[in-house]
RNA sequence: GGCGCCAUCGUCUAGUGGCCUAGGACACAGGGCUUUCAUCCCUGUAAUCAUGGGUUCGAAUCCCAUUGGCGUCACCA
């Protein structure tokens, strides 16, 4: 595999709400691109839309990136040459390149009526796609720097790109090809919005130029906008990063990954005892093959043997059921036994009550079998109350388990008590589960209560 | 609705003209192990490769059309 040089790649998230999954997919490609080029991941941050802000989200993605270990080279936290790496400390660079574009003849000043911006129109049917555009218009600003220092005065003036008419522009994906558009299907894009702040396409063009971004890597659904990015690369006179558009996530009714049909919370992952590392396997099974086929792999074999042009452009469905199993196969296969007991301590640094069966080698070991997520762990040691315990036939095992002495209190002792029990009680293992459990099934009893000390266990059926 | 992208088991995928009467994984079913439940091991069900036309001695693989899914058409990213 033939190195490339300078490879700079970056993901632009927005601090528009949670971290969702989908960020981290796209992180984790570009990520492995950049280390296996031995480049840079860089993070920016486009918090160009101010109304959609949420505070707090930033941190988050952070965090998020931090939990998963793709921890970026240059981002805001970071620093780096390049920077500042958050768009709204841009803004002057941005107005720079915006009145180029008008010098230049390829953007203008367009006025708006405020309350008419942002609206989604309708596409139904024959619904007519038309640019409102107000015709009593007021002063028009003098430049970009007049219309933002007079920002009262032209606080309903944007600048939008002029697009030519009826003209081919052909666009290049790299996993799909050739691609052309007319420049008649694509909207005149606002560049620089009334509020100073510019447009998705604006700062992602200028930045990407700026930070020198030697591949982009992005969701499919930027794809439609490629025609756009590509005559502002042309204007501006730059070249043209290759592009990649990697297919988006979806729920299993095919749409594009949302909150109503999954779980698209990296927090919510977090919450239910997931791997990182079993996550980002997972997700490497996405759009991409391990070329031996191989379905389980850690982050550096990931980046080893990753290759841009070998991802798929189909859409794959985000399946929770094979992340669950893969997870459970890291816990049982990839964690020490001392590893697994610092995540659970981690994961349950405030449920006190679980602490004792952590610290329990033997509980730990029976249970390393059983679990999917580490939230599993608590169903499997705590009481849950899901089965009726008849109070006296606990009472009756209770009293036969008491007379075993304390120093033959072993499983073997303690099955045969259980066997003796179930002869002369007539019932059956699952009884005796419930009454210790309070649910039919869950770690072998003998071993579990073994595990525990007579004191204890004697203890959980005087409840 | 215009434009664009995509299309192999239910899902993730292998497959780049003959090795494919399509392989693996998850899920599902059955069996073995076993003191419950799991783990582990074995077996099985499951794709006429979306459909219809070509090209070719030969197509899941190349071409065209159709259908379907999705994306996009904001002063959101």
């Amino acid at each position: 595999m033939e190195k490339i040089s300078n490879v700079r790649v970056r993901i632009a998230p927005s601090p528009t709400g949670f971290p969702h999954i989908g960020t981290i997919y796209q992180a984790l490609f570009n990520f492995a691109f950049a280390k296996k080029h031995g480049g840079k991941f860089i993070v920016r941050i486009e918090d160009t839309d101010r109304t959609r802000f949420v505070e707090g989200a930033e941190e988050a993605i952070f965090q998020a990136l931090d939990w998963f270990g793709l921890v970026e080279d240059e981002s805001p936290r970071k620093g780096g040459e390049f920077g500042p790496y958050k768009q709204s400390e841009r803004l002057s660079i941005y107005h720079k390149y915006a009145q180029v574009l008008i010098d230049e003849g390829h953007a203008e000043f367009v006025y708006y009526k405020k309350e008419e911006a942002g609206q989604k129109k309708d596409y139904s049917k024959d619904s007519e796609v038309k640019v409102e555009k107000n015709n009593s218009v007021p002063d028009q600003p003098k430049s970009v720097e007049d219309m933002i220092s007079n920002s009262d005065k032209f606080s309903d003036w944007v600048v939008r790109m002029k697009m030519p008419k009826d003209e081919e522009v052909v666009v290049d994906d790299e996993l799909r090809g050739k691609i052309t558009f007319n420049t008649s299907e694509i909207n005149p894009q606002v560049l620089l919005k009334s509020d100073g702040y510019p447009t998705y396409h604006l700062g992602v063009v200028v930045d990407d130029h700026l930070m020198e971004i030697s591949h982009v890597l992005r969701a499919e659904e930027w794809l439609s906008s490629l025609p756009k990015h590509k005559l502002l690369y042309s204007y501006l006179g730059w070249s043209m990063p290759p592009v990649f558009h990697t297919a988006t996530l979806r729920n299993p009714d095919k749409s594009k990954l949302s909150k109503r049909h999954g779980h698209t919370n990296v927090e919510w992952y977090r919450l239910e005892g997931f791997l990182p590392e079993a996550i980002l396997n997972y997700l490497g099974l996405l759009g991409w093959s391990h070329p031996e086929e191989k379905e389980v792999f850690d982050l550096a074999e990931f980046i080893e043997k990753f290759d841009l042009k070998d991802i798929r452009p189909a859409p794959p469905v985000f399946d929770v059921v094979k992340l669950m199993w893969m997870n459970g196969l890291y816990i049982r296969e990839k964690l020490s036994l001392e590893q697994l007991r610092e995540r659970l301590f981690d994961f349950y640094s405030t449920l006190r009550e679980v602490e004792p069966y952590i610290k329990n080698d033997g509980v730990l070991e029976l249970a390393k079998t059983r679990m999917e997520t580490l939230g599993d762990f608590k169903k499997l040691v705590l009481w849950s109350p899901e089965e009726e315990v008849d109070k006296n036939l606990k009472a009756d095992l209770r009293g036969s388990l008491e007379i075993i002495e304390d120093k033959n209190w072993n499983k073997d002792e303690i099955f045969a008590v259980f066997k003796n029990f179930m002869s002369e009680k007539q019932v059956k293992m699952p009884v005796l589960y419930s009454m210790f459990t309070g649910r039919k099934h869950g770690l072998p009893l003998p071993d579990f209560m073994a595990a525990l000390g007579k004191k204890e266990s004697i203890e959980r059926l005087s409840q």
